[in-house]
DNA sequence: CTTGGTTCCTGCGTGC
DNA sequence: TGCACGCAGGAACCAA
């Protein structure tokens, strides 16, 4: 379940990895997965060409490449990139891009829901449409109470599954949804028309500051162990989680004696502390 | 347009 | 011990 401070950990890693890099070999794995244009075609687009540098927009990762294309990933919620140097391919491996120095760059997805894109000539393959929809990153400054207070005015959906809207907080996911709630005070099933100017700021606010505590923490590792590090090492962040996961146990609020509650939200598995949100 | 439900997929936890 | 079962979820897609 990479979500954004997830995939912004990856971005770092790769993008000082391989940067500067030419692209000498792609190979492919047994299992079809969801890529744009085919294996065949993604071999050719990418071969030869030189990593300039690695993005993020929400949960996708672009890599920019010398010959003017994009290599787009997004990991779904089981992918991982990983590097297995020269060992034969892995069970759930699907691309192994090998560089000029012999490094090593694979994408792995058990769940195959991910997906693998080049973008040429900017126009954006149907399975990552989803980019050019994306809404401001929370993390930075464009992204505004204003703004969010205008994609939940007037709404009758919860405000949980609205922050699960890639248009209205890109890079948001099931924990740190949960997450930002609890920071913020507020249930997770409340109509998200109905907050207040102030909720929608500490809103705002809660969004920001758990996505770069995320960071900070190189992201959040479930014991099912969907996300690691590119090196196959755990975040951290799961250990300083406040509700995600951690139903019965003690809200962490401070001063808080709530026990942290699960029910089904917009058909999500979401986390919360009866007492303290409200 | 909004909203909620369904689908894809595999690994893991649970219960018998 | 082994097996069937259900759950987990990002986002496209569909139906009302």
């Amino acid at each position: 379940m990479p979500e954004l401070p997830e995939v912004e950990t990856i971005r770092r890693f790769l993008d000082r990895q391989v940067s500067g890099k030419r692209i000498e070999k792609v190979r492919f794995g047994a299992k079809r997965v969801t890529m744009h244009p085919g294996p065949t075609g993604v071999r050719r687009k990418l071969l030869g060409a030189t990593v300039l540098g690695v993005d993020r927009r929400g949960k996708y990762l672009v890599f920019h490449l010398s010959n003017g294309r994009e290599l787009v990933l997004h990991l779904g919620m089981s992918g991982q990139v990983r590097r297995f140097g020269r060992d034969p391919m892995h069970r759930h491996e699907h691309m192994r891009l090998e560089f000029s120095d012999g490094q090593t760059v694979s994408f792995v997805d058990a769940r195959r829901f991910g997906r693998v894109c080049v973008i040429d000539g900017g126009v954006l393959p149907r399975p990552v449409r989803g980019m050019e929809r994306l809404g401001p990153e929370p993390t930075e400054k464009g992204y505004s109470a204003a703004y969010l207070g205008a994609h939940l005015s007037g709404r009758k959906a919860r405000v949980k599954s609205l922050l699960l809207d890639q248009r209205v907080a890109c890079g948001v996911g099931n924990i740190y949804s949960d997450e930002a709630l609890h920071r913020a005070g507020i249930r997770p099933n409340r109509q998200a028309g109905s907050l207040k100017p102030t909720e929608v700021c500490r809103l705002t606010e809660a969004l920001g500051s758990v996505l770069k505590d995320g960071i900070r923490w190189c992201g959040t590792t479930m014991r099912d162990g969907g996300y690691v590090l590119v090196d196959g090492s755990a975040g951290s962040f799961q250990d300083r989680l406040r509700v995600y996961g951690r139903e019965g146990e003690k809200c962490r609020r401070r001063g808080c004696q709530g026990v942290v509650r699960r029910q089904r939200v917009g058909g999500r598995s979401t986390h919360f502390c009866p007492v303290c949100q409200k």
